[in-house]
DNA sequence: ATAATTACAGAATATTATTCTGTATATAGA
DNA sequence: TCTATATACAGAATAATATTCTGTAATTAT
């Protein structure tokens, strides 16, 4: 893991400072007060930049939420990449899903609050199209990589579009719950439990 | 099962007619185009109102928002008690949850669809005490069922907390893929196997 | 060194949300 | 039935917010 903060590897630089200043302030607003209540003013109030700045390097309010979403999406991608290179069997494979999920949402809380939020934007606005693009890029490296894993013997008889939803749904649906407030445990404490929980539920 | 769209049932009434007008028009607009990106004047437009009869109703946007939120979130409780309230066993408790949340989503995937959307935006706003309330109020009511059932012989060995997620995780994720079109079957036609999963996950 | 590009500032404008004032319609009590 | 009171609606006026536009400084490339 690099000591660098997500915006540092994403927008590397020196000359990108204030558009790093812009970001992280934006995604400080948009987690307080939510992201269509966030306006352009109190980010501008925030970075203390000015609205000409902001527009110069985004565009649009769009477009910042796309840079933070995007980067984000790009940072947990790689993070899960490092533990799914590592495992050699299915179980494994599950077990790195499960447990690459957690650790980065309890290293980025603030980063996959934001993520929850912003989905559901970017899966409507202009930029769907790109979402939807990685999601079956994804999708597809994760099929290849299944095919070259250690079945341990097991049989998976559940259609294969149900897999994703079993193997993550409970251990997303938790973290979410922790993000929100709604449960106080850390999902860490339950790393185990979720990823045991997970292979149970693909057997049968 | 009424007759009767969620609408008429929580607006009822030959007076609130235009009230159930503006919200059903407002519920396309939001899925449509989101929620943000949704202007008043296109609600208006929709259902032929004036903005004067939009305001009067609902307050603000936040209020059209509240308002069909929170109907949805009560048709769905509604929906949900008639199935638990058949299930004696702890299998059933949970296949009752499973298959009321698909069956619920497959009935009214255009609220559901909203439901997805909306919830962020509740959370942040000024209605979140109110959400966070029946939330609360919906586990006690879960808590206070699951002691009056038979518990099948299972000792349940995970913490409570974990539970919720473990039971519906799966099932919602997969529900959310399909509404957005990520995977095409129906999840009815899954409901045993995503009701079968939950109850192996939750055993250990 | 200078031309060209990029980065920024802030006023001007456009879009959208909300308020306000007035009128009609319904409802309740006499 | 009459009238007072509240509720339902219309649409112009205003406020809040997003975006554009024009100009200037800094940086980069030639």
């Amino acid at each position: 893991m690099s000591e660098l903060t997500i915006l540092e590897r994403r927008f590397p630089g020196r000359k990108a400072g204030l558009k790093r200043e812009i970001l992280e302030q934006a995604l400080a607003c948009f987690n307080e007060t939510g992201i269509e209540s966030t306006t352009i003013d109190s980010i501008r109030v925030s970075c203390q930049a000015s609205v000409g700045a902001i527009y110069h390097h985004f565009g649009n309010k769009e477009g910042i939420l796309g840079a933070l979403f995007f980067a984000v999406l790009d940072d947990q991608h790689e993070f899960f990449e490092q533990y799914l290179a590592r495992a050699n069997t299915l179980k494994d494979f599950v077990s790195a899903i499960v447990m690459s999920y957690v650790d980065w949402v309890v290293q980025n809380p603030e980063w996959a609050k934001f993520q929850f939020q912003a989905r559901g934007f970017i899966a409507k606005g202009p930029l769907r199209q790109e979402l939807s693009n990685r999601n079956t890029k994804q999708l597809k490296g994760l099929k290849a990589k299944l095919q070259t894993v250690d079945s341990c013997g097991i049989k998976i008889s559940l259609p294969f579009e149900l897999i994703p939803s079993l193997v993550i749904g409970a251990t997303e649906n938790y973290c979410r719950a922790w993000l929100s407030g709604r449960v106080p445990t850390c999902p860490s404490v339950y790393r185990e439990q979720l990823s045991a929980a997970a292979w149970r539920s693909i057997q049968n």
